[in-house]
DNA sequence: GAATTGTCACCAG
DNA sequence: CTGGTGACAATTC
C-alpha cells in the first residue's frame, strides 16, 4: 500500500497518511500543523500503529479498541467525519446520500468535507463512492482506495448482487 | 465503460 | 463580477 504516516497529539491521532515519499509527507504534515513540534517516537506509536495495521489486514474483524482522534477541522467537516465513521466495514455509501442525511442536495458540500480527511483509513473517507457504484476519486490515489475496498468486501463475498 | 450536460460552492484575478 | 474547477449526479450511447 506504501508508507504510512502517523501523528498524534496529547488528544489523539491527528494525522495519518499514505505516500510513498516520507520527506514529502512529513513536509505536508509540519505545513498542516506549523506550531506543532513534532517528535518522532516509534514506541509510543505503537498500540496507534497495530490498530492501524489490523484494520488494513483483517477489516471484517472488529477492532479491539480505537484510537481517540484528534480531529480538526470545520464542525461541518468534524460533522461528515463523525458519519464517516459509522459506515460499518464492507459497506459503502455514496456521496449523494450523505448529502441527504446532511440536509443538503449538493453531494459536492460533503465532498469537500470529506476530501479534507486528514486520517486515511480510520475515517473511512474510502467507503463513499459514486451512486453508481463506481469508485469516486481518493486523495491517496483510486488504486488505495480499490484495494481497501476489495480486502473489507472479502470478508463478506455474498454480499454482493 | 465513456461522453455530455446540469449544477453550484469556492477561489483567483 | 467572470471564468475555471471539482473525490458529483443523471442521462445517453
Amino acid at each position: 500500500m506504501g508508507e504510512f504516516l502517523a501523528a498524534v497529539t496529547g488528544r489523539g491521532l491527528v494525522a495519518l497518511e499514505i505516500g510513498s515519499d516520507r520527506p514529502f509527507m512529513l513536509n505536508a504534515l509540519r505545513a498542516r500543523l506549523p506550531q506543532a513540534d513534532l517528535i518522532e517516537s516509534p514506541s509510543e506509536l505503537r498500540d496507534v500503529v497495530s490498530e492501524i495495521v489490523r484494520v488494513i489486514d483483517d477489516p471484517a474483524r472488529q477492532s479491539q479498541f480505537h484510537v481517540p482522534l484528534d480531529l480538526r477541522g470545520t464542525p461541518y467537516e468534524i460533522q461528515v467525519w463523525s458519519m464517516l465513521r459509522s459506515i460499518p466495514a464492507g459497506e459503502t455509501t455514496s456521496y449523494g446520500t450523505l448529502a441527504a442525511r446532511m440536509g443538503t442536495s449538493d453531494a459536492r458540500e460533503i465532498t469537500k468535507a470529506i476530501a479534507a480527511n486528514p486520517i486515511a483509513v480510520l475515517v473511512p473517507c474510502h467507503r463513499v463512492i459514486k451512486t453508481d457504484g463506481s469508485i469516486s476519486g481518493y486523495r491517496w490515489g483510486v488504486a488505495r482506495k480499490r484495494e481497501l475496498l476489495a480486502r473489507e468486501q472479502r470478508g463478506r463475498p455474498f454480499e454482493l448482487s
